[in-house]
DNA sequence: GATGAATCATTGCTCAAGCAACAATATACA
DNA sequence: TGTATATTGTTGCTTGAGCAATGATTCATC
């Protein structure tokens, strides 16, 4: 029954490329400028204001934003030389350290969001249409659930 | 109208972030296991065999790729040391060079599509459903009209 | 036709990310 | 208790990408 239309759903898959990597890159680009970060690091801070206490492993972090161990030790290196996070070591589990956000980390965050979330409406939101948003989120979801299972 | 749901478009727009980053990773494993090259040389390859002649300028290769006109230099550096592609220069325009698909290219385009295109299914499409395609073709249609044009 | 501006590809440099190896610590099991 | 195994984060190394500057060539305007 898929076969029919495959060539239209490899279309799509890449119009999904194509998609991400404009908006991406219109994205990044507005950050950087407005507020002199990247989208990763605006990732990390969000993650880290949705986490209780503001603060999370590094394992943890690895698993949300879909980076490698080292990858976060160095992200997390270059964001705490800014000040925006910090370490803390666990004293029940020697072998971890959180992250923590600051309140320097906070600030840059509140500044960032309005103007992001404004590049993210015009960017993407401002092309959905009534029905769009739901069936985007199912589909998403679908994908979601199957990839992390396998 | 778009203010009571602009949580859901966040979360959709946070989403298509998590699948994209979560498939592609998934679909350059098994093409590096598979082929032993990444998906930006598949991409490469995929857009030389649309092309007239299996050629294409640099410049060209760069705005399909999305990439920057360096970047493409060191790739199609590393893809002709792998007798991928070759370089033309152009008797018309002395400062173009045109990038060549070569026979082993084809061939490992050939080798590499019929799992590429099965993964993309696996890790994808199976997730769409009836009418999610053309409905996501709509979209995906007016985020690159409107990114591309401005 | 000659000179200045634009275009194309390349190069040097930097940055960010992954893999594999490692050290420190915790857990399991005998 | 003691030893093997697993987990956590870090480090060395490599890779791939972008930006800015460069050189070669073409185009435009006078």
């Amino acid at each position: 029954m898929a076969s029919q239309s495959s060539q239209e759903q490899i279309s799509a898959w890449r119009s999904f490329l194509e998609v991400h990597s404009a908006v991406i890159k219109a994205l990044e680009k507005e950050l950087i400028e407005d507020q002199g970060f990247s989208l990763t690091w605006y990732d990390v801070l969000t993650h880290l204001s949705e986490a209780p206490g503001a603060r999370m492993q590094h394992q943890a972090l690895a698993g949300s934003l879909l980076l490698s161990r080292s990858g976060i030790t160095r992200l997390v290196d270059r964001m705490a030389e800014a000040g925006l996070v910090c370490r803390e070591s666990s004293p029940e589990d020697r072998r971890v350290s959180y992250v923590v956000m600051t309140q320097p980390g906070r600030d840059a965050l509140d500044r960032a969001s309005p103007g992001h979330m404004r590049g993210i409406a015009q960017h993407f939101v401002r092309y959905l249409e009534t029905g769009d948003v739901a069936l985007l989120q199912g589909f998403f979801s679908r994908v979601l659930d199957g990839e992390s299972g396998g």
